[in-house]
Formats: C-alpha cells, sequence, structure tokens
DNA sequence: CCTCCTCGTGGAATCGATTACATCGATGAC
DNA sequence: GTCATCGATGTAATCGATTCCACGAGGAGG
C-alpha cells in the first residue's frame, strides 16, 4: 500500500506539498497540484486514516454502547445514529453490551483505547467506575435512551425520549376498556428506563384511583426470558392481571408466548401492551398496542449533541416525547363493543 | 491522556522499557516490572491504540459490511461475528449498506482507510471496482452469506448456507399440502443469495413436476415494501398462486402487509413462506413457515476465516445447510386434515 | 585475571501523516 | 535599484507507540 512519501516522488514534489494538496491548502500552484493528483490517481493512493488520527489527535470516529443489538428499538437507534454522523463526517463505532456490565465496561475501554472522538451510551447498568473515568478524561459522551447519575456526570447530556404522558395515555385506554387490575413487567432497576417506566405506570394508576400492588410488578431484564418468566408469575395468582404491560417489546415476546402456551388468549383473557414499538407489532396475533419513541430523532439529536461537545460547542440535553399506538392486544379498537 | 513517557518518566525508567512491560516481554527485572505497573496504575495509563497501530501495522479490527441493519438475520449475523471477533481478541466495526451499492462503496473505503486487518462482505451488488481492489491490494477478505464473482476474487473464501435441501423440503411440504401454483418473490439478481433461491426453487418445482410461469416470479430487493409490491402483481393475476415464497424475511413481511390489506388470509387464501427465520415469525399470525439458516455458525465460521487469512493460513471457504421450519403459514400442520 | 556471554536497560530509528518555520524567487512600491 | 512582501515549496519536528542495536554490569569458564 502506498505511502505519502511515494506520491511525493512520483510527483516529484515533497511530502508537504502532497499532504497541502489532499487537504485542499489554498497555497499551492495549479499544475503542481495536477501532478500530485495524478500521482496520486496512478498509485492508487489512499491517505493512512490511522497515521493521520495520531497527527491530528482526531479519529473522526464515535462509539456507541447499546445495551443489545437484537432488540430492534437499539438496531434502529444504532441505524439513524450512524446515519446523522455519516452526513457529518463521522463514521461510528458499535459496541453490544447484551445488558452486561462487564460487556459494557468492555467496549468502553477499547472505544477509549482506540481514540473515539466521543461516546454515545445507553448504559447498562447504575454506573461503572470505568465509565465515570472516560467522562471525567474528557473523552466527550453523552447519553442516549437511558443514563446515569454520579459526581462527574453532571456535564453529560442525555437524549431521551419521555414516556409519562404516553404511559398515561396506555393507562387512560385500557382503563377506558374495562381494566382495573394492570400489571407491569419492568426493566432492570439499575437502568433509568427500567425506574422511569414504573414510576410513569404507578402514577397513572394513582390518577384513575387504580392500586398498584407489589405482586403486579415484576423484575425482568429487558430479555424475552424474563417477559416469560414473570407473566407466568401473574397468571398464577389467584386473581391475575387483567392487562399487563411490558417495559420493552421483548417482554412483552416473551410474556405473549407464556399467554399463548397456557392456551389463553390476548386480549380476550389478558390484555397486554408493550413500551418501544417495531414493525413486527402490527404482524402479531394479536397486533400489539405500543408506545412508540421517535427512534430516528433520538439518534439523530444523540450525534448532534455529541458532535457539538466535541467540537467544542456547549451540548443540550434533550427530551422527546412518545406517544401511543393503539392496536388489538388490549381489546375491541374504539367505536366497538367492549 | 497520559502517554507512554509519562510513565517512564515516573517510574523513572525509558519508554522502552515500559513497552516492554506492557507486552510483557521477558527480559525485564521484576522489581522494575512492579515500579512500571505502579506508575501505570498511578496515571491511569492506557496505551494509544492509534500510535501502536501505525508502529505495528496492524489494528486488531475486522471490518463487517452488511447489507441492511434493520434486518434480523444480518443483526444476528453481526452479533455473533463480534462474539466469535472478540474471543479472539479483535473488535469489529459494522458499516450498513442499506442494500445500496454506494453506501457499500462508501463503508468499503473507510474501513479500508482506517486499516482494519480484514474485512468481512456480504455484498449488496454484483461487484464494485473498490472492493476487487480491496481485495487485490492484499486485505484479507472473506464473504459471508452473499458473494461475488470475479477476476482476483477467487481467493476470498466464502461462507454461506446452502439453501438447496431446505427449498426442496419446503416445495414438497407446499405439494404435500395441495398447493400447486406457487409464486417466489426473488432477491435482486445482481446478488447470488437473490438467484440461488430462485434458482433452487425453479429445480425443486421441477423435480415435483410444476412450472415456474415468468409470471410467478416477481422481482424484490429483499425489502419489506417490494415484498409488498410484488405480491399485488400476484394477487392481481387472473389465476393467483396458491403459495408465495419471498427470499428473506423482510419480503415476506410486506407480503403479509398486502395480503392481509386485501381481506385475504394466510393460509386459506394464500399459503407463505420465507427464507430466513427469525424470533417474530412464532408469533405473527399465522405463525411463519421459514427455511431457518444457522447464523451463529455462519458468524462463527467467517471470523475462523477471516483470521485465517490474516494470521497467514490458509482459509476455506464454509458451507452450512439450512433446514425447514414448518409453521402454519402454509397450510395445517402435519396429522389433521388438509 | 581476562575474556566472553547473558541480562537488563536505554538511545534512537521508525511507522505515515500534519504543520510550523525556513527558503527562495518574483513582484511591486518607493 | 533596493527592500519588503507574498506565494509556492521544502525541511524537519511531532504525534505515541515498538523494536533493533548498543552498552554496562556481573557471572562463568579458561
Amino acid at each position: 500500500m502506498p505511502a505519502i512519501k511515494d506520491v511525493a516522488q512520483r510527483a516529484g514534489v515533497s511530502v508537504a506539498t502532497v499532504s497541502r494538496v489532499l487537504n485542499d491548502h489554498p497555497a499551492v500552484r495549479t499544475d503542481t497540484r495536477d501532478k500530485v493528483l495524478a500521482a496520486v490517481a496512478d498509485l492508487g493512493y489512499r491517505p493512512n486514516a490511522v497515521a493521520r488520527s495520531l497527527r491530528t489527535h482526531q479519529t473522526r470516529a464515535l462509539g456507541l454502547v447499546i445495551s443489545d443489538v437484537l432488540n430492534p428499538f437499539f438496531t434502529e437507534l444504532a441505524r439513524s445514529v450512524e446515519d446523522a454522523a455519516r452526513d457529518r463526517g463521522y463514521s461510528v463505532v458499535i459496541g453490544n453490551a447484551d445488558e452486561r456490565p462487564d460487556l459494557q465496561d468492555h467496549h468502553v475501554r477499547t472505544l477509549v483505547d482506540r481514540r473515539i472522538d466521543g461516546l454515545l451510551v445507553s448504559p447498562t447498568d447504575g454506573g461503572s467506575p470505568l465509565m465515570l473515568d472516560a467522562a471525567r478524561t474528557g473523552t466527550p459522551m453523552v447519553f442516549v435512551d437511558r443514563w446515569i447519575e454520579g459526581e462527574g456526570l453532571d456535564e453529560v447530556p442525555v437524549v431521551r425520549t419521555d414516556g409519562g404522558a404516553a404511559v398515561r395515555d396506555l393507562v387512560a385506554h385500557l382503563h377506558a376498556l374495562g381494566h382495573r387490575r394492570l400489571a407491569i413487567i419492568a426493566g432492570p432497576a439499575a437502568t433509568t428506563t427500567g425506574r422511569e417506566r414504573v414510576d410513569a405506570f404507578r402514577s397513572a394508576l394513582r390518577e384513575f384511583g387504580l392500586a398498584l400492588p407489589a405482586d403486579h410488578i415484576g423484575q425482568g431484564d429487558f430479555q424475552a426470558d424474563s417477559g416469560r418468566r414473570v407473566t407466568a408469575r401473574f397468571l398464577d395468582l389467584p386473581h391475575p392481571p387483567e392487562a399487563i404491560f411490558a417495559a420493552d417489546n421483548l417482554m412483552a415476546l416473551g410474556a405473549m408466548d407464556e399467554i399463548r402456551s397456557r392456551g389463553l388468549r390476548v386480549p380476550d383473557d389478558v390484555a397486554l401492551a408493550a413500551f418501544d414499538d417495531i414493525p413486527w407489532f402490527v404482524h402479531t396475533d394479536p397486533p400489539i398496542t405500543a408506545i412508540a419513541q421517535p427512534t430516528g430523532d433520538l439518534g439523530h439529536a444523540a450525534v448532534g449533541a455529541l458532535i457539538d461537545r466535541i467540537e467544542g460547542r456547549p451540548a443540550a440535553s434533550v427530551t422527546l416525547s412518545a406517544r401511543l399506538v393503539p392496536r388489538r392486544s388490549c381489546g375491541e379498537p374504539e367505536g366497538s363493543t367492549p
């Protein structure tokens, strides 16, 4: 693979001149520029990004650490992040934490070692010392979707969606359809989204004069299996809930599995709703009522905030809002008999 | 961020010694090793991977260019590739081509500029000059799932699944259920998987004495929308097909959309099957019969082959086989009335 | 006691770019 | 005619590691 000095040699100029042409510095005579360009083309020269990064102290790469690639919400997020980054001339390196703190740490470390210009994180757990370190030692950082608190992290912008209103809409929807005993499959308490969704659900219930007994809160981990287990416990209750709200799409899937394996039907026997909407929910039996996040906007906003930080501009947190997408999994659609 | 010379200074040794400790070279006295390690810990020093890469000519990073991140098959592939790579001490940089040749080129270029040690590609189109170049200029390369032919590419191993037998099983399954007019939603002719699946389908049909008229082959592009369009054309035929086979999961989804929007039912009015199995197919209405690829094995084998190439060992192509997973979308399961 | 080898360590070149500074010829002002 | 200025280019330092080579100390062998 040819290096800059090969180009220089072939064009009969110095490496400095070649570099100037490549970075289109104004002070280069047109004919020497042409000579250099010709040499570049002849050799099929491509500048070595590694060497360039070493010298300039920037890689034009962003790190994105997500909790689970197999979750369609995160893959959509990853996709929009990549799109936005590419538009701004950055690449994205994705790390999949698989909801495991140790893997999350592994990726943060690797990315920082590779000197990515900035880090986008959707943290899996409470807070690892490593991430605190990264934030403190100056790696520009932005949280997406989930975030963590901790000293030194006040400066880190958070780009997220507030599902409060949508959750309230969902509870209203369920209430209108006659459901009174509602249960929730929560995400890990260590995650903000895990806690927030339960809180939103609880306060919405209160608004409608409904209680949320302890045995109607099941602890999940955002994976399908846990949705299954929690649902099994719900259904074994003497008075099983009439409606189940899963805090993410994977757990909703697990819940559906369990319900179906018992020969019960959605929504006739149990209503089901999920946080996070995905294309497949339209095609399940029945189509699942969900709370949709503006995933694309989330990704774009996150990249925007991160690049602002990287380029030294002040970056602000962003909160978007989710909306309810009613389908048939909670009961007949509006306009028909309940 | 401290550099190696800061560590050297603090430990009172030279940078050479620090480097030796870091790469655990045997010739270092135990007490100086301890001094260095202490300095490393004190400063929170982490070696700069960029500088190291420049010097050693290796990044310990693999590039993976896939056709579409939103397709669950590819995200599962990406995940297994990352797992396998991590086990071997490599990172993975993913590029999403979104089924667009220009984006594919963009990613190949970026990855090669970044001097990744090897490239895993599932090519979107026929063959771009850029990829040929990359292959020829010595970047170790392996094709996964799809591949392209061309001079200079004979050396590139292909890790794929052969769906032939499974497609034959599917046709047998459809035939046994009484379906005779079968149609296929094909993938782009520029991709090998696009062509192969049609060929396998056609020869399986021939085996059963069935024809595949031109109007029963619809040209799709592996995206949901095209599945919808092609299905619409099928259903507008004077004698619409009794069964539709989609060459990937996204097009199956589109087909289902279209069928349902016309008030028709699967499988009563039209049977439906798909290449690529995904978790959601269990939950659709009805569950969709699919041909499952051993995605995890695919990813592992691909990484194995690529690392073999990188480390100078001979690498062989690998062909795994797919299997039919019958569900309800083609008709009642075995054992009941047809 | 001298030589030779080994061991531990440091000095310095190197990877491939960017860029501050120096150089040099030409131009223009006075 | 002289000098300052400017434009185009080259020289060399630099980024942060790795690694070849040299060197001195100490031990073994003669």
